[in-house]
DNA sequence: TTCAGTGCAAAAGATTTGCAACCTA
DNA sequence: TAGGTTGCAAATCTTTTGCACTGAA
């Protein structure tokens, strides 16, 4: 990811700013490594910078989501969830028992690729959620 | 999608039960052909069956997930919303302005399907929500 | 008849809003 | 200094839980 001083200026070009706020919030994300939820992120951002409220963090992260420096997904409950939109990283989810798996990138980035030739979008595909079933709850359900 | 009598015998072979409910919101995601809130499926099912609770629209979605009925997604405003699997669409979300563009099926058709041979998880493949920036937006960002 | 599923009521949790004060650039 | 951003406080909306009762098979 690009330095605090680098995004600073992107910000500013855009007509935003960097706030102490936005740079807690940021380096939480990126040492967690993980996603994390608005609350998680509220309760750790309140450690670093006391007084900080849950408002300015749902705010924060929407910004920073807009502005494509972090990334939004779902975690195993179905909940949102955000996390730093720095490397790529994929996984499928069990719709029966939750568990998780990462997967390898390269098996999309082509197909991603296509789609953005096609539609003109740039796609923001750091992170991709699938929806599935684990090997064990497939054989589960498979038994009928 | 299979008939109620299928899904009724599906789900008992499994040790649930098909019930008035479950039978009412299913036939309201499958009337809807798009996704719907959970508040959305409440509403058009208590016109349905007067009565019913969002206690159990809730635990209804849950169940109809994890039996691969129905799939969950994100909307624009990246809130969680159900709709039902039985056909294939997947579509971008920009990011800033909230656009949507449903896509060509068959570009990530190849990868997934070379997914589940690598992972031994079958996908609930048929929607996938992808975000990204319009060319709108992409432009409105390149900016600076 | 059995036990999965529902309704009820309440609690808990998550998200949003308006507005005045603040502070980055 | 200007206007983007935050804190505060409250309202609103969403989701979850326990428990007794109901009804599908």
């Amino acid at each position: 990811m690009s330095s605090t001083k680098e995004l600073s200026q992107l910000l500013r070009a855009r007509g935003f700013r960097m706030t102490p706020q936005r740079h807690v919030i940021l380096k939480i994300l990126k040492d967690a490594g993980e996603h994390l939820s608005p609350v998680q992120v509220y309760e750790q951002a309140n450690q670093a910078l006391p007084g900080i409220t849950e408002t300015t963090v749902y705010r924060s992260l929407e910004f920073l989501v807009k502005n494509e420096i972090v990334q939004p997904a779902l975690d195993e409950n179905r909940h949102l969830v955000y996390e730093i939109a720095d490397h790529v990283r994929h996984h499928i989810i069990c719709n029966s028992c939750g568990a998780q798996l990462y997967i390898d990138p390269d098996t999309l980035q082509t197909a991603l690729a296509n789609l953005e030739k096609q539609t003109g979008y740039r796609l923001i595909a750091s992170h991709i959620t699938l929806f599935g079933l684990c090997p064990k709850c497939k054989l589960e359900l498979e038994k009928n």
